[in-house]
DNA sequence: GGAATCATCCGAAACGTTTCGGATAGGAGG
DNA sequence: CCTCCTATCCGAAACGTTTCGGATGATTCC
């Protein structure tokens, strides 16, 4: 069907060998015949077969995205992670491939399905901490970037934006409006980030001297249910609290959802700050401050850094993390202002 | 590195024929040796190299997703058909492979791209219908799904759902709320689905006999903007109506805005009809009443549909028309109650 | 008892590349 | 003139599979 090098090497009138170091920019070839060879496979529209290149060069032009979790998966979070792993896969000839939520049982595992199919590393994104497996990634040999949980090995590394610093940013605003009294409704204890952004909370309500109780944290799991859950639970015990520091904007929204049926005005009694910035963070009333994680540069970092490894087995892998940035919006405004017109 | 069936045949005992022909299944092995073949094989944690495979087989086992419009691929709706074409693609034991968001100058070169990965088909989305090369589709000899834009060869075929039927549901709902004069805000006349929508919504106007004038509709482009200025401009052209129909959530929920803006209570005054159901659709107030596509099923099915072309050569691909259903939710009411107590 | 059938097995070619280890010839150096 | 480079080219092996076309014995059939 589709010409063969071997019917470039008949037209042009070289060898096989010659065309494949002529088209791959070895120096032993003559400007002369190089030009003919070039002609000649532009004649009969030649492009050669990666399949056969990778049985013999074992170079690896494809990496691979494990999405470990349906429901990560299903938010925004993801699609602009694969553009910007799409854009810079790209760039390096490479492809991208992916693989369906699944349980994986061993790293191993994992490994033999990318090897089989010549993947040279691959992104991982979703764990839980509580991954059996998940200590044995840094171990092993073969390139992989996780997303938004700490590996690191000779050749693993992880992204992450800087959830600490992202939730000082959050509670540093607040406290910039008037702010004293704040609660928080974090994700499930599973995630990483979980842990991170409580940290940067009461590393915040620390370096502020705010007031604190153990009953200004509220454990969700990042629904939308749970954030209305955490909402009413936080003022009902703590109703001086004026402000919440929420870990996802989905938990955010539903706070907003609750605070609004409790008769709460937001933001003149209560501010709310999410996390993600996701699409509909805008769209609704009234518009989410949120701490932004830019997803698409993400993306495209963990790409770039796992390309690099695979390219350079000696290269010895840098931790990416991403700054992150308050986007205020009409969610959050200075405290202490009396009741609104609600109904 | 790995074992290959050498290492198998030469622990096993017996001919690489053998081996290969008792791993695939094949009849003339007996039982006997089957099973001695299959524990070196474990032993030894044999997988077979899918590339020396592919080389060797031509089959295909992997389909790739081209996704050529960025917008298209930054909402949610990509994100729920890739979850069903990597559940789907998995049973078949085939591979995803996602190309970037790019410009393709004509079908060969998507093709060659393919062929030289040892990709047996592909599934396109967001091609406009001014694409140049959009009529080339058809004629060529390689398995193609089209999203949303009709395309029928004998290795082609579309998936869509069924947008006439779904304009009708939006407007069979309205009439059924007691709505008689209702306007539409389209998308660009460069995506198949508005020209769809548009018939959809005509079809309806004329079986249940509404007043209709061509300044009730309005063409957008999709975006929150465009939603903002349509419902400016139909209202400020015709306050007669009580209701629209939106042919994008992101289109509607701009328009929810606006009429907000304006001192339209939503649904009290005026109704809206969204199409999508993207996730945001729950978060807005009121909710947004929409028309829903089952992207996830519609993943599933584009990749079924490609899967079983690539198998079988002489199969004619159908094409797949799914159901939409409407969703009533908060953004639509009877008509003709008086204004609510917005401030 | 010979031919035909059957159940098992295997050698070698093929898939389309890259690359190792020369081969050839012309020119430079002595 | 002989040797040694250098520049250019090529044959053949290798990558890890599948599969075509037998080969081998044992069994069945007439």
């Amino acid at each position: 069907m589709a010409a063969t090098i071997k019917d470039v090497a008949r037209l042009s009138g070289f060898s096989v060998t010659t065309v494949s170091r002529a088209l791959n920019g070895h120096s032993d070839v003559s400007e002369e015949t190089r030009k003919k060879i070039m002609e000649a496979a532009q004649a009969l529209n030649y492009v050669p077969n990666r399949v056969a290149q990778q049985l013999v060069t074992k170079r690896a032009n494809a990496i691979g995205l494990y999405s470990l979790d349906r429901e990560t998966f299903q938010n925004q979070f993801i699609t602009l992670m694969i553009a910007g792993m799409m854009d810079e896969v790209t760039i390096h000839d490479f492809n991208l491939l992916l693989f369906a939520t699944q349980r994986l049982q061993t790293a191993e595992e994992m490994i033999m399905q990318c090897r089989q199919r010549g993947i040279g590393g691959a992104i991982i994104s979703g764990v839980r901490l509580d991954e059996a497996w998940l200590g044995d990634l840094p171990k092993v040999d073969f390139p992989l970037v996780v997303v938004d949980v700490p590996v690191q090995g000779p050749r693993a590394t992880y992204v992450s934006v800087d959830n600490v610093l992202g939730a000082q940013k959050a509670i540093d605003h607040l406290v910039s409006l008037g702010h004293r009294q704040i609660g928080m409704i974090n994700g499930h204890s599973g995630a990483w980030v979980s842990h991170q952004r409580l940290a940067g909370y009461q590393q915040a309500v620390r370096a502020h001297g705010l007031p604190w109780k153990e009953s200004y944290v509220f454990e969700g799991d990042f629904s939308k249910e749970s954030g209305r859950k955490g909402a009413e639970h936080l003022l009902k015990v703590n109703p001086e609290l004026t402000a919440l520091f929420v870990a996802s904007d989905l938990m955010a929204v539903g706070a907003l959802e609750q605070l609004q049926a409790m008769g709460y005005a937001v933001p003149e009694q209560i501010s709310v700050v999410g996390f993600d910035d996701q699409d509909f963070a805008i769209h609704v009333s009234p518009p989410l401050t949120t701490i932004r994680q830019e997803m698409y540069t993400f993306g495209r970092l963990a790409a770039r850094e796992l390309i690099q490894m695979i390219g350079d087995p000696s290269y010895i892998p840098q931790h990416v993390d991403l700054p992150c940035t308050l986007v205020p919006r009409g969610s959050t405004g200075p405290v202490g202002r009396t009741r609104g017109c609600s109904s």
